[in-house]
DNA sequence: GATAAAGTGAGTACGTCGTACTCAGTTTTT
DNA sequence: AAAAACTGAGTACGACGTACTCACTTTATC
């Protein structure tokens, strides 16, 4: 089985022949600054040719399907998850916490990374450099692989479905081409009209008492991750002298 | 403002004429029968009405777009999480959880559920449905509506991430036709490579160490689904005799 | 009960998409 | 120098979402 079935498997240069116009990489740019300008379902194969000044067909030697281009995209991408120095906080939690919210901040700079990254397994170089990166930080507590796998796909797992909800919201407006305002008064007229039945009295509160103690979105990000930094450390045996509850950033 | 701009304002009976052939309801349904069987993608405007047994343009008498299939599709699958006994647990930590585990459920039943369902902002009567619900289970722990907001939305944040996480690998497999041992063997090549550089210390224990202490999915969605909790209880005011710790099903 | 408003389903058409296939030309290895 | 194997451009096909037209049917109103 020496085949090339596989994206990363497959060298870039050819054996023979030219030297390819562009490479990967520079496809991966390109169409990652398409989605951050205009949104994902701006990035066609026609679209992207044009834009690397390349005939649409002549993608296809460089990737076998969209899919595929949607794959160096999301690894590339994530490469911005990781730090940029060697050398993360010795503390797991701290380390963790870091990459999360990186992370964070990176989806929020590609507003189409989230959902494109949550359906599709992570299988490039970036991505395992990342896992690398985290697993490297849960090394020395006597966990085994399986439970450091296992507490850090929990930790990206409320990660990747924060950001989601969050971005949900903001791109459903953008999509929808309406004003903030317009939208809230649609969906507020919605709730209205559910509450006048009287079977939602949590709803109703909620219209009537929100927005007091209102937590910014980044506040909220970090409530549910610092919750669940806090429960995992606490359901570790004690290694050193530990316990994280702090709140960062 | 008397617009029926919104889908779910807009009534389904017209005020004259004649009465539809199907419902929304009966739409949806549809819909959602033909991507379970063959996923999201097999859903097309012309596949739709074929099925419904209607012209393809008569679809838009019921819908104003095919973004709008989707979100009954949404809502109607959402009304799944919703337990059928009226009357929760009293404890919420329990009734969060259980909403958790029958979120899983539907979304694994659904598997183009959670995708879908993550990329736009929930509004209809189901949604508003389960947040009432969601909402009723923090009653009475002197919180806040925001601050209930914040929690129920961390847990939901953590439950969609996981299953959308856990479906990623299950849904490319099927797209892409192979076995699961063709899969995983090619995966495993290219770990393999990767490893062969010496920089990926953590990822060759992965290969040599991992499976022996193995947990299932199942398991995997509990450990984080507990460990949140646990790290949220343990954030609140104490205010009956709580500590909730133990690890349901 | 007659009337007309407002719905109905079917058909056709347009622009865009992913991508298969062909072909002349170029670059690199042998 | 020869030839293997690439290159980019062009054309073509089937499927998609949906705008538009039209003859017909049902219902609320007078």
């Amino acid at each position: 089985m020496t085949g090339h079935e596989n994206l990363w498997m497959r060298p870039e240069r050819p054996a023979r022949g030219p030297r390819p116009s562009f490479s990967r990489a520079a496809l991966a740019q390109a169409a990652i600054r398409i989605a951050d300008a205009e949104g994902l379902e701006a990035i066609s194969m026609r679209r992207l040719a044009a834009d690397l000044g390349a005939g649409t067909m002549s993608l296809y030697r460089y990737v076998t399907s969209k899919d595929e281009v949607f794959d160096l995209m999301v690894d590339t991408a994530v490469g911005g998850y990781l730090p940029e120095d060697r050398r993360p906080p010795d503390d797991w939690v701290e380390g963790l916490r870091l990459l999360a919210w990186q992370a964070r901040r990176t989806m929020l700079r590609h507003p189409w990374l989230a959902p494109l990254a949550a359906g599709r397994p992570q299988a490039g170089p970036n991505s395992a450099r990342l896992m690398e990166t985290a697993l490297g930080m849960l090394d020395g507590l006597g966990l085994s692989v399986d439970r450091m796998l296992t507490l850090v796909g929990a930790v990206f797992a409320y990660v990747n479905g924060y950001i989601q909800s969050e971005l949900a919201d903001s791109e459903a407006l953008r999509r929808s081409g309406l004003t903030l305002a317009q939208r809230l008064a649609q969906h507020l007229s919605y709730i209205q009209s559910l509450i006048a039945t009287g079977n939602y009295p949590m709803l109703e509160r909620m219209t009537k008492e929100g927005g007091r103690e209102y937590m910014g979105t980044d506040d909220r990000f970090a409530y549910g991750l610092d919750r669940l930094l806090d429960g995992i450390a606490a359901g570790l045996p004690p290694s050193g002298g530990s316990e994280g509850a702090a709140s960062s950033r």
